[in-house]
DNA sequence: TCGTTTTTCCTAATTCATAAAATAATTATT
DNA sequence: AATAATTATTTTATGAATTAGGAAAAACGA
């Protein structure tokens, strides 16, 4: 059952090393005795074992994964387990697997690049991560290429969505409903995302002479419904004027504040317009379905495929350090009708 | 940067055998050398070379998952991304990690068996699959230590929810209720768990002296929300008399089920009560919230993973085949209140 | 003290494939 | 046909660890 390269070579009458340049297609061989041995391969089902290869080769085509740094969501975070859905898929179709960074091997303790560097990984992705742990500093500051879908860092290649954009596509929609008391629920702060978010807001408020004022901008601990719940109860309490807009930076985050504005008796969108963030499977089957910013998932796990592919290969260096994939803005319920506006 | 143990031998004044024998904790070395080795080793930080150790050793601390066979939802499949999750944490503890089963490694296209033993993987979890595939089939049948989450075979380890306990929680719970115009709207049945719980539905109802109509049981093919609608859709068309409950076998599909409800004019719970299956972490905050039957992810995915490291160990084999983990019904919004009944 | 047993450590073989160097075989050139 | 140039194949070394068997050293008994 078990067969390496020295049982198809005595069964071909040749050496292994001929064998193995057939099965790399390297070197010089004749046509004829490749392809009887392709045939005989294809035949037996041989494939050499990985593990001989990637000691002598030091290729594993393997990329190692940072998920689940901040959270403990893992696999079961909406967004980032399809990004990373989407890139598995793509580097699949170049023979590449992804494998779980994780911070041991059998009884060994070890970081981030230790392990990469026992394991032999091709190449990184930082799906999410903390800039601030020095596991992932050390990681970047290596050798092994690595790109980000979260995260960014001096040398360190990243794609993800542009979020001023979606700020400003948001926003600006709502000021087109002629609504000027706009609010915000974000997740927190430590997540660059969010954080960046946060900023564009202000700016962008500012941009249209508006004042951006504190209270009007909740930051909540988690991204989650509970959090956009508590956050927007909070709000409306200290708040003299509620608001008539409220910017929720998660899906999840925008079914709490709906939630929250409907116990407090106001309507959404007749009182207040919701906007959500990601445009997560549930958000158009929601009632109201959801007025969101779509980020588009796929194209962020390929293109950072295609990016750490590249540099893998040493051959194009993306030119651009960070890389943003454009956001729309769906129009649903959760937001007033234009044409009530016009 | 890159060591190897014949450098630590070297700087130890020790053979690399000694070396390994220390690190694997094996053999006979005195309690000085041991230490004075494991010492110098936790400084300089060296692990052996993991590609090396699985090459010699045929063990690669490493467990293959078979997961999208049948969906290409992968990793963004609510409950089975879940299962996965806890399983992974779980073996991580022993110091085992998760690779993915594809097809392929490299040029090669290759068989799932013939994966593993290219990757001497100790063991696999089959997360999802489908029974009728080849692969499956000579996969189970191999020597590989297999536990499924998901499908049943001889020779084959499975932990999983009692479907016929939900079913029954789900349905008894109706007839306390009063409610006797039963209906169901399932999955597409080449899925295990929607094929047992159909027959489970079926059953149930004959013990309680209730007819099973098959126009009261639709089938939906995906087991998503449009699916759920299509079909409550079309059960209400060519149905004389409305059900009053109505099983949805996900929560995905019991909120196309209201949604179609509602949209047919009539009232959850008030004209109809439904019940749906896994309890996924939005069921709560869906209005309204949604009466359903838990799943326990973690204790599904933790079991697994208890019994595949028994099968690798060789220590104990689980004496059951087939593992049922209870569920529990979880009672909220979309069913009628019992005292109502009272 | 000498021989035996046990403990400790080393040597050498093994795992499997790849890469570079060496050799053999074939083709081309004059 | 003889030599040069190419092409095809083999040989050998290498990668990094594990393991079985053997040698040396220490411990033990008489």
């Amino acid at each position: 059952m078990k067969r390496n390269i020295y049982d198809v070579a005595r069964n071909m009458n040749l050496s292994p090393g001929t064998i193995s340049k057939i099965l790399n297609g390297k070197g010089n061989v004749s046509t004829k005795t490749r392809e009887r041995v392709l045939k005989y391969v294809e035949e037996i089902g041989f494939t050499p074992n990985s593990s001989a290869r990637t000691l002598k080769s030091k290729k594993s085509l393997t990329i190692g994964i940072v998920f689940s740094d901040i959270s403990n969501f893992g696999l079961e975070h909406p967004f980032f387990s399809s990004v990373l859905q989407q890139f598995k898929n793509y580097i699949e179709i170049f023979g590449y697997e992804i494998v779980f960074i994780v911070n041991r091997v059998g009884n060994y303790d070890l970081s981030y690049l230790k392990w990469c560097l026992v394991k032999n990984v091709d190449g990184v992705l930082i799906v999410t991560g903390n800039i601030n742990k020095p596991n992932i500093i050390e990681l970047v500051n290596s050798e092994i290429p690595t790109v980000s879908t979260d995260i960014k860092m001096d040398d360190l290649y990243s794609v993800m969505s542009d979020d001023f954009m979606g700020m400003k596509l948001g926003l600006e929609f709502a000021l087109k409903l002629g609504l000027r008391k706009l609010a915000c629920v974000s997740g927190p702060l430590t997540s660059r995302a969010f954080y960046e978010r946060y900023l564009a807001f202000k700016e962008i408020l500012e941009e249209n002479n508006l004042t951006f004022k504190e209270k009007y901008f909740r930051v909540s601990p988690t991204y989650g419904f509970t959090g956009g719940y508590n956050a927007t109860k909070e709000l409306l309490e200290e708040v003299k004027e509620a608001p008539d807009f409220i910017f929720a930076l998660s899906d999840e985050i925008a079914y709490g504040v709906i939630r929250a504005l409907e116990d407090s008796g106001l309507k959404v969108p007749e009182d207040v317009s919701v906007i959500g963030y990601d445009d997560v499977s549930f958000s158009k089957h929601f009632t109201p379905a959801l007025t969101t910013i779509r980020q588009y998932k796929k194209e962020i796990g390929e293109t950072a495929a295609k990016r750490l592919l590249a540099l893998i290969d040493g051959t194009v260096k993306p030119e651009k350090q960070v890389e943003l994939i454009p956001v729309s803005l769906v129009i649903r319920d959760s937001t007033k009708k234009v044409n009530l506006k016009q």
